[in-house]
DNA sequence: CAGCTAAGTTTTATACGGCTAACTTTTAAT
DNA sequence: ATTAAAAGTTAGCCGTATAAAACTTAGCTG
């Protein structure tokens, strides 16, 4: 088990950001990765750079950006807590979508795994319930 | 309805953590701001400038700190979600209570106010609920 | 009231992460 | 092949927040 040391909430955003374009693009470019952040292109240089050197992506200047498995594994991981997240906000809170998008994307840094495994499993139970069903047929 | 500049999440911690102090103690000590947040005392003090200037505490140096009427009304919104979060995380989710407690505390500071409040709705629908209570009691 | 100690402050330095503007490399079009 | 635009990088700056260490003030205590 590795020593892990906590990523800030904005390397996080890095590789979630990366993992989406990598998904969409097959590859990310740094223009992309500034567009999707809202900063500006020259901002993304120093961080690939930092990215790079915890070997979370591979990166060479002016080619293109990938992830490494570990990048990738923790990409994975924030994306599908932003998932869980957002489908709570937005299906069961009835939060609307872009607001539980937004949110989501504060709150999948926020939870330890405990309590993330915890409210996974919260939700299933919640959703295995009829009872719930039939409450928000009414409404 | 004033243009609520958001404040940093920081600001909303120390907010939290003075008014915590003062329920407590009356009054709140640079140094028990140190030691509740975790940073040194030398930390505190160019902090409570900003506050001060932005009118959220009252403070002279060497002087107590207090909290102004805006400033008292933010710690308390925050310290309202603090207790919020934390007892769906360790009541609900039987997240074990200290990082309930660390969790809430990142948490707090990433809902906006409409996700907030569909929340509170949720959990006291959820605490209605005869079919949960149940389902707890054989757990 | 002298002098010590605890609390508070100041200064200097560091890390992070963003911006702007100028510069370089790559790419695409002619 | 030339060259213009787009993408990427670099350098210098700012703001935020922290630490460490030296210094100041407030409050005892003898």
């Amino acid at each position: 088990m590795k020593k892990n040391i906590p990523l800030s909430e904005n390397i996080e955003d890095y590789l979630e950001t990366i993992l989406r374009l990598q998904i969409r693009n097959k590859v990310a470019r740094s223009k992309d990765i500034a567009e999707a952040l809202n900063i500006k292109r020259g901002s993304v240089t120093g961080m690939l750079k930092k990215l790079a050197a915890r070997k979370l992506i591979d990166y060479e200047p002016y080619g293109y950006v990938t992830l490494t498995p570990e990048g990738e594994n923790i990409a994975k991981k924030i994306e599908y807590r932003h998932t869980v997240l957002k489908d709570f906000l937005f299906r069961i809170l009835e939060v609307d979508e872009a607001r539980a998008d937004e949110t989501a994307c504060r709150m999948e840094h926020a939870m330890d795994s405990q309590s993330f495994r915890k409210f996974v499993e919260f939700i299933a139970t919640l959703d295995a319930c009829p009872h719930r069903k039939q409450n928000l047929d009414q409404a």
